[in-house]
DNA sequence: TGTACATCAGTGAACGCGCGTTCACTGATGTAC
DNA sequence: TGTACATCAGTGAACGCGCGTTCACTGATGTAC
């Protein structure tokens, strides 16, 4: 076994075409995505993907898998304040839901367009979100003049800043504006 | 022409078809309905469709007509406040959404669905939504202590409006809480 | 009012395109001795 | 170190399914005289 020329050149085609994929959603969208589409954009052909993934749901749920790798690790980042009537505890979230976004955008829109068509990828994406909601609905439930149900009020708020964060083009600036809004509908002006 | 019998009931075909693609879009969602799920449901065979509309974008475009025409009729109606100082002329903006939403729910669910896949429907998505941003920022712009730009604000606005109310059930206590997230949001409570 | 012909909504089987998926083949890597 | 055989990633043409769309046909409505 010659350090195994031939399993890692097979990860690296893997690989290849993960990233291959990413750019063609980018491009042609998900769901408009074809098979040769991302085999082109790897320079491959068109049998070669079922080396690598049975289908085009598989490519999406290895690239979620990194996506959620990549997370964990950053997870316990530093700076976390969890007091929400502080103005920075608040805005260090927004950031954090930014910076995620912003990184993984191509993904996360990917997720939520193959969600629309397949129930199995919308119920991975409540999984996804459902941590988020009550980790923010924790944070908020200690909170006075909430304008209502803490857990109903962490939705708007992931559900905002998700969506926002989606549309909007590469101005941090929306950050603070996001941060004020958030943090004033959330009651920490009081 | 005996009151053109053909015609009338043409046209009611044609109707029943609208309503059937309403219950199979519901049911199925729009990407996923096929022509004889519409034909199906309408209790007709698969080429009737074509006497009526020369492919599902369509109509979905006749059902988008229907919902702007009513949408038009009673866009003029009473208890319009516009000064956003006052919670209840907010609280009445997010009802007007709320009620619209809930109306047309489905119509503009397919229609979303259609602009994740189709760029026209996705620019006719925009231009529908457009106006409401403007007639938003118009009444934002009179405040003082916006936490940003009135457009972007009134864009956050209509975003939270629409994705929440999109995915929240029936209980129309989120009307409330809503009101008072933007309410405090746009910086009301001063 | 009646007859002969024209038009048209609706039918459902058939057609054909697009694309996902398979498969026989190739050439390179791995293994055995 | 060399030879013979096995395995496997990758190729690209071919296959076949699903579904949108067409079309010859039917029966009912409309028109002309």
């Amino acid at each position: 076994m010659s350090v195994g020329v031939r399993k890692q050149q097979a990860a690296q085609t893997g690989a290849e075409l993960k990233a291959a994929g990413v750019r063609a959603f980018a491009r042609l969208g998900y769901l408009n995505t074809k098979i040769i589409d991302i085999t082109a954009e790897a320079g491959r052909a068109a049998g070669s993907f079922y080396t690598h993934y049975p289908n085009k749901e598989a490519l999406l749920e290895a690239l979620l898998a990194d996506v959620l790798a990549e997370g964990d690790a950053g997870a316990a980042s530093a700076g976390h304040r969890d007091d929400f009537r502080d103005r920075a505890a608040v805005r260090w979230h927004v950031a954090q839901y930014w910076d995620f976004y912003r990184h993984h955008r191509v993904v996360m829109v990917a997720l939520q367009q193959a969600a629309t068509v397949s129930e199995p990828f919308a119920e991975r994406m409540r999984q996804m979100i459902e941590p988020d909601v009550h980790h923010i609905a924790g944070h908020l439930a200690k909170l006075d003049d909430l304008p209502g149900d803490p857990v109903t009020v962490a939705r708007m708020v992931t559900t905002l800043m998700g969506t926002f964060i989606a549309a909007a083009d590469e101005d941090e600036s929306a950050i603070d504006t996001l941060t004020d809004f958030i943090y004033n509908g959330i009651g920490g002006r009081a």
